[in-house]
RNA sequence: GCGCAUGUGGCGUAAUUGGUAGCCGCGCCAGACUUAGGAUCUGGUGCCUCACGGCGUGGGGGUUCGAGUCCCUCCAUGCGCACCA
């Protein structure tokens, strides 16, 4: 009876649809278990084997929970807004609703046939207005809360309302943007805009004027892990700081609350540590140093005769160094700067403003050892000595990072160091152990010297005392500060959700709830408009009650997946994002799996968007998920490059074959250019005589140039293409393409096939076959993340096809932790697939299936319980790979044993079950059953069917195992060292030699000391 | 530069509390059945050595009767942050 993959898989698959197996509801009779996979973004490239990784060992713990009794939630959905379908969309006209839709279709059927216990009833796709309704709720109860830095949570805006009546703002603790005082008074005498301007400093959601990452070439603005090296992560264009007026969601008040909660999760220590660096937690303190020569710049005594000195206001974390500062130095965009320059500085300080200005981030960050600055002429004056201290500019100082201003202590901070080096500016010790001739001493370890009454204290003690000091002294006060910003939350782009705000009279409203959702509007073009507002710009009549305009951008791609793990418990509902008996049955995730690719983004949001509804009492947690798992990524293996190894020349006879090529070239970095791609050494010939090297006539355009990537493109009908010595031809994407026709080669599997042989040909015409050859070419691959851009792409379909989608599961298992990245190979596939066989053939013989009701021998037993004991543990564990292998060591014991009894073979049934669902639902309902093996009970280890009364003991000597002894486990531990000792094995090592010692540890071992 | 993680046969990996290092699978070698093998089955396979035996978990050092596992130190790789005061 063969086993029949495609034909189980199918049959089974139906049967799940059609007896609606997977769907869950609330039963408090039963424990909840809550497993949830990050949702896809659904590209049109399709799944690659990367993706199920994750979903197919979430669905084998789902399905393990559920057998143990669990009431398991086990949802999917689709992250369905995002740049790709709009970028298609601005590229194809056709709508990107259209394209998310049939990729979403894609998806499912590739989903479904890997045979995931998914309940799609539940089913969310952020792009549906029936979803975003809630998102733009969420956006509302933003927009309607503040922080309370005295409570440490978000209230609604009335109760700050009413505290600005009452007593004005400033006994108000708020997260805010700087904001001046004002009494109850002049709070009630400040007309509607006013009032509504200054809630805008302390509402969660906010409009202002801020530095945002502007991105020309996609027309939008990016947060900041949107960024990476100065070039957007989508698609590698540049990004320019900018200011502008935007919307942006207060993440930082939660910034401690978001550091503290990380303790009590069970997350990786690198992903938490992640986050950490991302909040960037630094305490310290704010020191005010005041101007002391506050010469007014020409501007400043026409525009302001308020002579009260000013302060500059710096941050640091060395306090104890006060006595160190020699300078002070500002960001050139630093606003005092303009109003301390003196005359005599103005010309060159406004030159090197410009210069900075000019500067693009990217330089920036390259030449970070450029040391650049200017001296403003100004003074500012030591709060202790009352030195004067002379004032900088220089662009090493970050206009974004605490103050915009920092107190340069040279000798003990190495970048102020180099500053006062370059410039010759004084550098003074104040803590003792370094040698300020060479190099500045920036330990935080030594006593302090050279500072009043600091001296003679460890910096540890200086820290603590100088806050102290400065605070007393009103010089300043103790301060923490955090790297982490607030998150811009508006893009110029349609494919998003509709920001839920009109404007009256300049004056950002919240939609009534009444409204919402407030459906994406249809557009003539998805570009923006002439006026360069952003695409939204372009509907028509598109208007709050027919007068007030709508805010025009939408919300970034994280905005849905800030929540969806709520929805999923009442997808439903039209009345809530989710009811409160959904809310607290479910609670929150047990299980979160999904790539690490999300730290500081996707995981950072939606444990703050969790915090901010538990705050206003919607859910009853505040941290979205128990346990994460990161599950590694399964790389690809691209073939990079052919490299020629001898000097002849060689041609790719293309012609007739293909109409028209159009090749490109692509690496992935300008080094892999030069060394890959030289078109010195690559000829193209139009036509297909080879005798006509009138190698002008050839096009190749440079189609992009990033930072990162160049690519080229070679127009030219029926080309030969000729590659002369060391020539390298990048074929990764040609052979993608060559196997799109089928006429040429394919790869697969790691294995190159051929159909045809005469491909290459050398100059004189003699074939060449180039995979067997290393005479003359030599294959260069490169691991590297699996992506449709890279052409490196292995779908799971074909796997499926070959093995069976319950092969494919128990492989990817196989090859290794989940949490290991590992580049795709399918060498020990043909292992997993034999084991499934031969699992099948214990149930079968020549005649048919043949499960046998005779009771099992202790030997049988044993086997089963023992497999019973590991898997369990291991998937307590996470432990998948090895759970692959103890199926395996039972399988071979129990085809050794010719087992076939039911009383083995249906508990092993179950425990497979989870890993290989369609196989073990055949199995099952061949075994006489009716209802689905999902229904089952996990078996429980019986420890008697395990208990040995012998053991092999190893006895080493010195440590080192010379032979093994087989004792009753009953022994005591004196009658085993006597039964050792005796043995004719010790007295043959023993020789001479008298035993200092002997180490016996029951069941385990003995260590014989001589 | 700072932080986190990881280094085990030819390869993917295993070793749950310090107790026989290399389970399971791939690959390889030999054999069986075969017109054939990218099929199936059986046996072998860490390295050196004809063997006795020796050496082996990135390198060096330490603790211990005993270390892949604990401690110190160095090296390599991957990831995060990075002129963050």
């Amino acid at each position: 009876m063969e086993y029949n993959f495609t034909e189980i898989e199918k049959k089974w698959q139906l049967f799940w649809q059609k007896q609606q197996t997977y769907r869950v509801a609330i039963d408090a009779s039963r424990p909840k278990f809550y497993v949830l996979d990050m949702f896809p973004y659904p590209s049109g490239a399709g799944l690659h084997v990367g993706h199920p990784l994750g979903y197919i060992a979430s669905d084998i713990y789902s399905r393990f929970k559920k057998l143990k009794g669990f009431n398991v939630l086990h949802p999917m959905g689709y992250d369905a807004f995002g740049l790709p379908a709009e970028q298609y969309a601005i590229q194809t006209g056709q709508h990107p609703a259209v394209t998310t839709s049939n990729n979403i279709k894609r998806y499912r059927e590739q989903l479904d046939r890997l045979g995931l216990s998914y309940d799609w009833n539940r089913e969310v796709q952020t792009c549906d207005p029936s979803y975003y309704k809630w998102t733009q709720w969420i956006f509302l109860q933003l927009f309607d809360s503040w922080f309370n830095n005295t409570s440490g949570k978000a209230e609604r805006i009335e109760t700050l309302i009413k505290e600005f009546r009452k007593d004005g703002n400033s006994s108000v603790n708020a997260a805010c943007s700087e904001t001046a005082f004002f009494t109850s008074a002049q709070w009630n005498a400040f007309s509607e805009k006013e009032q509504q301007q200054l809630l805008l400093n302390y509402r969660l959601a906010f409009l202002s004027n801020t530095m945002v990452n502007w991105c020309p070439a996609l027309g939008t603005v990016l947060a900041n892990e949107e960024v990476k090296d100065g070039v957007s992560e989508r698609g590698g264009y540049p990004v320019e700081r900018k200011l502008m007026n935007q919307w942006s969601l207060r993440i930082s008040a939660y910034a401690d609350r978001l550091l503290s909660g990380l303790d009590g999760i069970d997350w990786s220590e690198s992903l938490k540590e992640s986050q950490r660096n991302w909040i960037g937690k630094s305490e310290g303190a704010l020191i005010n140093f005041q101007v002391a020569s506050p010469r007014p710049s020409p501007k400043e005594r026409e525009d302001n005769f308020d002579d009260s000195p000013l302060t500059i206001r710096v941050f640091t974390t060395r306090p104890d160094t006060i006595f160190g500062v020699t300078f002070i130095t500002l960001a050139p965009e630093h606003e005092l700067v303009s109003l301390i320059t003196t005359r005599e500085y103005t010309k060159n300080v406004e030159e090197y403003i410009a210069y900075a200005k000019n500067r693009s981030e990217r330089e920036r960050m390259a030449d970070v050892k450029k040391i650049t600055g200017q001296f403003t002429g100004a003074y500012a004056m030591h709060p202790f000595t009352g030195e004067e201290i002379p004032v900088w500019i220089g662009d090493y100082v970050l206009a974004g990072y605490g103050t915009g201003a920092v107190m340069a202590v040279p000798g003990h901070d190495a970048r102020d160091y180099a500053f006062a080096k370059y410039f010759d500016l004084e550098i003074k010790e104040v803590v003792a152990g370094g040698d300020l001739s060479k190099e500045s001493y920036d330990a935080k370890e030594g006593l302090i010297v050279n500072s009043d009454f600091l001296n003679g204290l460890n910096v540890k003690e200086a820290i603590k005392k100088s806050i102290d000091v400065i605070s007393y002294d009103g010089h300043g006060e103790k301060r923490v500060n955090y790297r982490l910003r607030d998150a811009v939350f508006g893009r110029q782009r349609y494919w998003g959700e509709p920001i839920p705000i009109y404007y009256k009279n300049g004056i950002p409203y919240p939609l009534p709830e009444s409204e919402l959702p407030l459906v994406l509007p249809e557009v003539d073009k998805f570009l923006p408009t002439e006026t360069g507002e952003p695409p939204l710009g372009r509907a028509r009549n598109w208007k709050f009650k027919g007068e007030y305009d709508y805010e025009l951008t939408t919300m970034p791609g994280w905005a849905g997946s800030s929540w969806y793990f709520l929805r999923y418990m009442d997808a439903k509902n039209e009345l809530e994002f989710a009811s409160a008996e959904a809310l607290n049955y479910w609670k929150e995730v047990d299980l979160y799996l999904g790539g690490s690719e999300h730290a500081t983004g996707h995981l950072l949001y939606v444990r703050f968007w969790t915090k901010f509804l538990f705050d206003l009492g919607y859910i009853p947690v505040d941290e979205p998920a128990k346990k994460l798992i990161n599950q590694g990524m399964i790389q690809g293996v691209s073939k990079k490059a052919f490299k020629f190894t001898n000097k002849s020349n060689y041609i790719i006879p293309l012609s007739g074959m293909f109409s028209k090529l159009n090749l490109e070239f692509k690496t992935i970095s300008n080094e892999l250019l030069e060394h890959y791609i030289s078109f010195d050494l690559l000829k193209i010939y139009l036509g297909s005589d080879l005798s006509n090297k009138d190698t002008t006539e050839y096009v190749i355009e440079k189609t992009n140039e990033r930072l990162s990537s160049y690519s080229y493109r070679i127009h030219a009908e029926n080309i030969p293409i000729e590659f002369s010595e060391n020539g390298y031809l990048n074929i990764n994407q040609f052979v993608q393409w060559a196997s799109n026709t089928n006429k040429v080669f394919y790869t697969q599997s790691g294995y190159w096939y051929q159909n045809k042989f005469n491909i290459y040909k050398d100059l004189d015409g003699n074939e060449i076959n180039i995979i067997n050859d290393p005479n003359h070419f030599e294959l260069i691959s490169e691991v590297e993340k699996m992506s449709k851009s890279k052409w490196n792409v292995v779908s799971p379909d074909a796997i499926i096809e070959q093995y069976g989608a319950d092969c494919l599961r128990l492989y990817e298992m196989f090859l290794g932790p989940i949490e290991q990245s590992k580049p795709w190979n399918t060498n020990g596939i043909t292992g997993v697939s034999g084991f499934l066989k031969k699992l099948w053939r214990l149930f079968f013989n020549d005649s048919g299936f043949a499960v046998s009701d005779a009771s099992a021998s202790p030997q049988e037993l044993k086997v089963l319980h023992k497999t019973i004991k590991k898997v369990t543990g291991d998937m307590e564990r996470f432990s998948f790979n090895t759970s692959v292998s103890t199926f395996m060591i039972c399988v071979n014991e129990l085809t050794d044993l010719k087992c076939n009894k039911r009383e083995i073979l249906e508990p092993l049934t179950i425990l497979i079950a989870p890993f290989a669902p369609h196989l073990s639902e055949e199995l099952w309902s061949r075994m006489g059953h009716k209802n689905s093996i999902v229904n089952a009970t996990y078996p429980e280890c019986n420890e008697k069917y395990l208990i040995e009364n012998e053991f092999e003991y190893p006895v080493s000597i010195n440590g080192k195992t010379r032979f093994q002894i087989t004792l009753a486990l009953n022994l005591t531990k004196e009658e085993v060292e006597k039964e050792v000792l005796n043995s004719e094995n010790m007295i043959k090592y023993l020789n001479e030699n008298t035993v200092k010692k002997v180490i016996v540890v029951p069941g385990r071992i003995v260590n014989v000391v001589i």
